[in-house]
RNA sequence: AGUCCCGUGGUGUAGAGGUUAUCAUAUGGGCCUUUGGAGCCUGUGACGGCGGUUCGAAUCCGCCCGGGACUACCA
């Protein structure tokens, strides 16, 4: 590779992570690139997580390096073979291809317990006999220093036959743990004899119960992406503090060293990313799981109907530094409905129906009409929709009284009905409560296709459903989780903050007929109300519809 | 309080000593429209502060202020 070519100029001018990726290469620190991203499956993955795994993924392919997904599963009491598999799903799905390289920090046990003796025998860890809160007392705090253990200078041989005890089942959970041997007064409290393996007695959802200790992160971790030949270990900022433990144990061992660089985490509004809340969310069932449409998961996205590419994009544009950010969740939106403007096929359906009875057709009375099924892309085609003496339209288009600037449907008042006629209204009528149950309206026969001859302008076109020749559907209709922007701003209150209106369900919606096509993970837009994707709940004749998100509309904006 | 990191429109981001300080989103106005969509035009809006270096500083240096991470047998 000639990493002195001009184009690699150009992609370190992408963000610091090329940049010093490049600096890396042309220094010849290394010779290729090679990324990972290494979640631990205590949970599914969400938008933020997504952050990372494009990141890692888009580094590779830029430099013709490789991506690798990594199961960091150290801890078997969190992790589950669910998440494993919804974590595969996902990231495939996202469009980060790792060509098959998955792979499991357990795999990589015995290799890492052979380490860990190495550095026994260098004097460089011991066995700890301190339970879990004297080993905190010792640790000390970020101002006073902390104190070595009693332990601390246990003979080698005596640490290399309680390390193989542990190993070998013979201490109850927590009797023991190793620590390296490092500073107690190290500034950097990550520094101060930091742990290497607890024992857990626990089955684990990958090596079965091959292991009764397990390594801790600050151990196994870059001893993972050493083994993997990862050149460049992409991280979030919280674990800045912990680069110099991630040099020191792969330096002690004289291994192979990637280098560990950290950007900052991304936020969005409104929502929260903390992977415990999340998981607390499904376990009150304050959602209906982890792919809840209005959750920030991947796998919530998309069974919202967030196309994949409207995610990179919006994960690109968010971009990557070392500040702490909120991306808004307007920014989200807008990429969704940018791409699926452009791809996803219209269709008119009505979610809250007003019958509306024309009166100068006859009864009986059908015709078709040809309705565009893109307007940013003819070559998606046409296709037809039945136009009947009865009709629904929208309740909300239609208003008695009609306030400023509302110009819809009123009585007197004249509107296009899509693709149809032109159509005035001529009453409402009302039940004994007052309630408008129908609209008697009239079409000019003369303007078939929606234009009059004589070229007169209506301020308002309305999608519509043929009475008859329509199919019911439901609708689900999501708004944000959260009421406040930062919803864990307050440690344990973001539950206060859950959104009560997130979801609205309408079960009496119509659709045209070319709606029966559509299968579940389809996504439409229902025009002028929003994008829509059919959901995994459909049946056959039932169709189930997730709001994507909304059109833009300038009306209730204004309001 | 100790160590480390970070401060550019509301939000996010570009900027590498000389620019009318980039772009996106959001927001105001207008045009167009058989989706109050899309598209097009346009307005408002930012270098945390103070010193220093320099002919010249968002950019280099110092101090201050503000924000974040870390005190799990989590990752």
């Amino acid at each position: 590779m000639d990493w002195s070519d001009p184009k690699y100029d150009e992609l370190a001018k992408q963000d610091f992570l090329r940049s010093e990726i490049v600096a890396d290469l042309r220094a010849g620190r290394y010779d290729r690139v090679h990324t990972r991203f290494p979640p631990e499956p205590n949970g599914y993955i969400h938008i933020g997580n997504a952050k990372a795994i494009w990141l890692n993924y888009c580094i590779a392919r830029d430099f013709g390096g490789k991506f690798n997904l990594r199961f960091d599963d150290t801890n078997p009491v969190k992790e589950e073979k669910e998440f494993i598999d919804s974590i595969i799903r996902d990231v495939a799905w996202l469009g980060a291809d790792c060509e098959g390289r998955v792979f499991y920090a357990s795999d990589y046990f015995q290799q890492m317990y052979d380490w860990a003796r190495d550095l026994i025998n260098k004097g460089k860890a011991y066995v700890d006999d301190l339970s879990a809160d004297e080993i905190s007392q010792h640790r000390g705090n970020l101002t006073t220093p902390g104190r070595n253990s009693p332990w601390r200078e246990r003979p080698v041989e005596e640490n290399l036959d309680l390390f193989e005890r542990m190993k070998n089942g013979e201490f109850p959970d927590g009797a023991k743990v190793l620590r390296a041997k490092i500073d107690m007064a190290h500034p950097n409290m990550n520094m101060r004899d930091p742990l290497m393996y607890r024992i857990i007695h626990a089955p684990h959802p990958h090596a079965g119960d091959k292991w009764c200790i397990y390594p801790i992160y600050d151990w196994a971790h870059g001893l993972e992406d050493s083994i993997e030949g990862i050149t460049h270990s992409m991280c979030s900022i919280e674990f800045e503090n912990h680069r110099p433990l991630y040099d020191w144990f792969l330096i002690e061992l004289g291994i192979y060293k990637p280098r560990q660089i950290e950007f900052a985490r991304m936020n969005v509004s409104y929502t929260i990313m903390s992977k415990r809340y999340l998981k607390m969310l499904v376990g009150e069932n304050r959602v209906s799981g982890w792919d809840d449409p209005r959750m920030p998961t991947i796998a919530g996205m998309r069974r919202r109907g967030y196309p994949a590419r409207a995610i990179q994009d919006f994960l690109e544009r968010a971009g990557i530094a070392k500040k702490a950010n909120t991306i808004a969740f307007e920014l989200l939106e807008s990429c969704v409905r940018e791409e699926l403007n452009r791809t996803a096929p219209r269709l008119m359906g009505v979610l809250n129906p007003l019958k509306v009875v024309v009166e100068n057709l006859p009864e009986g009375h059908s015709e078709e009409f040809d309705a565009v099924n893109n307007p940013e892309d003819p070559a998606m085609g046409t296709r037809k929709v039945p136009f009947t003496r009865e009709v629904y339209i929208e309740r909300e288009d239609f208003m008695e009284v009609p306030e400023k600037k509302f110009f819809r449907l009123a009585p007197g008042r004249e509107v296009r009905l899509r693709y149809a006629y032109l159509l005035t209204c001529d009453s409402a009528v009302k039940d004994s409560a007052g309630v408008i149950t129908e609209l008697r309206c009239h079409v000019d026969l003369a303007s078939r296709g929606g234009n009059a001859p004589d070229g007169r302008k209506v301020k308002s076109t309305m999608h519509w459903v043929s009475a008859t020749e329509s199919v019911p559907a439901e609708a689900r209709l999501y708004d944000r989780l959260f009421t406040v922007e930062d919803p864990s701003g307050e440690e344990g209150k973001f539950l206060e903050h859950l959104n009560p209106d997130s979801l609205k369900v309408l079960k009496d919606c119509r659709l045209e007929p070319a709606a029966t096509n559509l299968r579940a993970g389809d996504r439409v837009q229902l025009e002028r109300l929003g994008y829509f994707a059919a959901d995994q709940d459909s049946e056959p004749g039932r169709l189930v519809l997730n709001r994507t998100v909304t059109l833009r509309d300038s009306y209730t904006k204004g309001k």
